[in-house]
DNA sequence: TAATTCAACTTGTAAACACAAGTATCTATG
DNA sequence: CATAGATACTTGTGTTTACAAGTTGAATTA
């Protein structure tokens, strides 16, 4: 996988290290290259390096310690409940693939999952989809996610199959996930859920209404979680 | 108020500016001086001052646009942890009643909910509690506590009745809530939260699991929380 | 052998400099 | 008057240099 060029270079590596730590080039307690040893693998210097780990070690990749180096966390702090947890068994990302429902469009709002929308939202329209999330073969998450269009180049038509919505708009558009509001409910299956979970009427299920503040001002995402917690759990760290 | 001497330069223009924004000497939608505004006032040059500023951002009391500057934004990042938000009214102080069903008692571990304990933590035993939140005479929330019985000395007995359980351990034990873990699945109600709830058979319910970490060294609180989230749905910022 | 010291690492702090890029404002021009 | 452009701000990125402070392990010393 190669990274959009017009990204700063602390950006560059601090992508890089973040990759490697997911896919376990890094594990959980393995010492970082040292910030003089990144700078002469990334032909940078240091503040540059060090702008990197300040990232990582933020959203809790990394733990560094004075006069000894970097350590891999590895289970990064939740940004909100994002992560799935098995309840029997550790999810691998080999089991994990994405199914998409409804390609990304352009629509009019209909509504925002009870959040309200500015008028520059509501004018703009919204790039909706739909996706299903499935381990091991099996549904665990079907995902309503609105943006509102607002200078996206080429989103609509990007291959967004087994790729993180996240990875794509931070890469891609600078869009970082500064914050933002989650409201959760337990809800039965209607008739569509239960198709895709594969589960009996009356089935329970949490549901997630998220609004997604950006880095970029005003600009939220809105997106609509439900999930099947039998076989997993939804789990965050806070 | 003064500072402490030995904090870095950059950890003291911090403080004073987080201390300035909670203050009120900065407001909500104020420009903060400018980066070499502020390098003079402090006398420290503007790496040192953006090391600030950059976890000022990051903690969410400002953001910083270029070419513009650094707008307070006031309100800090929440903590992780719900808050209950009504789906037609706000909820008042007012209206929220805490119920014990279990006070306070020594038990054995019979689990925690699905995390893991320690040695130690078997060793000791488990405070153990029950309440019930209404809010306007009607359940909401359904709450069981596990705290290990590790140096709280009379905690059993103390009066829990309409006081949040964190307030007496911070002010009574300077037991600080530092971070931890919550899992969230839907489930059906079960008789006994049928009759809190007074929902029929087969209600969806959500239930948290969570596992609260402090400042004293691996000692954390564990707690199971059912929500019936007709009226009520479960709210939280990140 | 056991403890201490020292040297060679590591990350942390801080300065001074340069230029890029976004924003707002004033000014000259049509 | 309205618009385009220059300019003077702002924050963003990046380099270079220097030293402080914590950790580790090997060499030295008791």
């Amino acid at each position: 996988m190669e990274y959009a060029t017009g990204l700063p270079q602390h950006s560059k590596v601090y992508e890089i290290l973040r990759q490697h730590i997911n896919e376990g080039v890094y594990v959980e307690g393995d010492l970082l290259p040292s910030e003089n040893e990144l700078c002469a693998l990334h032909q940078v210097t240091r503040p540059t390096i060090r702008k990197a780990l300040d990232r990582l070690a933020n959203e809790g990749f990394i733990v560094r310690h004075q006069g000894k180096g970097s350590i891999v966390k590895g289970a990064p702090k939740g940004v909100g409940i994002l992560a799935m947890k098995g309840t029997t068994s550790a999810v691998g990302k080999e089991n994990l693939l994405t199914r998409i429902i409804v390609e990304p469009e352009i629509r009019s709002w209909s509504e925002a999952f009870s959040f309200s929308l500015s008028k520059v939202e509501l004018e703009s329209g919204c790039i909706y989809m739909e996706r299903l999330r499935l381990v091991n073969n099996k549904a665990v998450f079907f995902d309503i996610t609105m943006i509102p269009n607002i200078n996206l180049p080429r989103f609509i038509g990007r291959n967004m199959e087994n790729k993180s919505l996240f990875d794509v708009l931070r890469k891609n558009y600078r869009l970082e996930v500064k914050g933002g509001e989650q409201r959760i409910l337990a809800i039965t299956a209607d008739e569509r859920l239960q198709k895709f979970f594969g589960v009996p009427a009356g089935h329970p299920v949490v549901q997630l209404n998220r609004k997604i503040e950006t880095n970029r001002l005003g600009f939220c995402l809105y997106s609509q979680v439900f999930c099947n917690t039998d076989e997993f759990v939804l789990s965050g760290n806070f």
